[in-house]
DNA sequence: GCAAAATTAATAGCTAAACTATCATTGATT
DNA sequence: AATCAATGATAGTTTAGCTATTAATTTTGC
């Protein structure tokens, strides 16, 4: 177990009903639900069907979370809590330009390399696939007041702060923050489901390219 | 009725099981599930209710869109359709850059002016919350072989050869495209519900701005 | 090691969404 | 006037989503 396996995410005590990693049934319904949401996707995703796949019944995967939502919400943060955790302990040195350069990387996910374990590959596809849901949903405002994006909204203030360490005065980093994230994700779908909608290159990570290009025109001309 | 509401968008006929601008039910569910997606949102929809509020059976909708997805996709693909149809109708002339601008005016909704009916503000509305999940879903492969996404494609492709014909040798038009249109639209629902992962303004557009800005400085600096 | 407490399994059941089917009625067409 | 398409009215099926109850099992405190 490394570093960024040892972060807590306060958040995510919040979002469950009881903390699924202190028991083994628990983990075993993030495992499975790891899985199966891949599979199945967010709708066709159900928790009959997770409790076939864990071994154990609808009635105990309901002890640890209210609904479906919520369980993807509590993926989704732990995604973000890492990548959070990933910033805080790769970005410590260096000059803010290369510190923003590393964390381009760690957020654009160039280095195929993190990505060792297949859990953490379909971790991965599901934020691709199924995060925007966790916001665009009528619970939105009551979910934010609660704080259950915050984790997402730190690792936003983070790079934010860390765009106007490199440029004082500028005044859009938290969009060009959310443009690059929430941009790239929809990038990597597009190449996979649409492709004529993106530019993907056999050569390079045009989607690394892009962004990086993207942010440091804006900042260096801006 | 203006140029505008004349034309036709021949993906429309396709998404439909039967052509409800041809009836006069059918206009009602389209009214219907306008005002019903904006204010319940897309879960919380459901045919019964369109019903309702539409004065007809829940099997008489069916017989108009085989479900909601369905439903929802209709009428987001009539607002992309309107889009470009605008878009071809209003920049015609003038230089490549004076072109691009104006396209920029007309895909983020700079001047709210155009947003005269109700309907129209509804729709506006839908989109901003609901169309992603147009994409995410399980059956985005089967549905864009069937060519569903295809108005959405032919906008993306029509500012892109604008974004060519401005810059030649630019690599990431498409990129550029869905970055600008997908991330606009995610910061006004950012601006409206997560304030904290956007910069909005009193005093200005902040997206426009923002976008128009990240637009130009990519192009002229690549 | 044992009693109490907490967890889980097993089962049942309820409400509503998402459809499908049937048939009578209306209204437009030739 | 007869016909055909669209709609209304009604009913019914399956499954998702969620709650409740009790018995078995495991954990915990002592």
């Amino acid at each position: 177990m490394n570093l960024v396996d040892r972060f807590q995410i306060p958040v995510l005590e919040q979002i469950a009903i009881r903390n699924p990693q202190s028991t083994n049934l628990g983990k075993r319904i993030i495992e499975g639900s790891i899985a199966l949401f891949d599979e199945l996707g967010f709708e066709h995703f159900t928790f009959k069907k997770l409790a076939q796949v864990v071994g154990t019944t609808e009635a105990s995967v309901y002890r640890y979370f209210s609904c479906k939502q919520k369980l993807l919400l509590y993926l989704v943060n732990w995604y973000w809590g890492r990548l959070e955790c990933r910033l805080l302990l790769e970005t410590q040195s260096g000059s803010p330009r290369e510190r923003l350069e590393k964390t381009l990387q760690i957020l654009l996910n160039s280095n195929s390399a993190d990505l060792a374990s297949t859990n953490e590959r379909r971790l991965q596809r599901i934020v691709i696939h199924e995060a925007p849901k966790v916001f665009l949903t009528k619970a939105v405002d009551s979910d934010h007041q609660i704080g259950y994006y915050q984790t997402y909204a730190d690792v936003v203030g983070f790079v934010a702060n860390l765009i106007k360490s490199y440029k004082p005065n500028c005044k859009y980093a938290q969009m060009l923050v959310t443009t690059i994230l929430e941009g790239s994700l929809q990038q990597r779908f597009f190449a996979q489901h649409l492709p004529e909608l993106t530019n993907s290159s056999e050569q390079e990570d045009a989607v690394h390219v892009f962004y990086v290009q993207l942010l440091f025109n804006f900042l260096d001309h801006e």
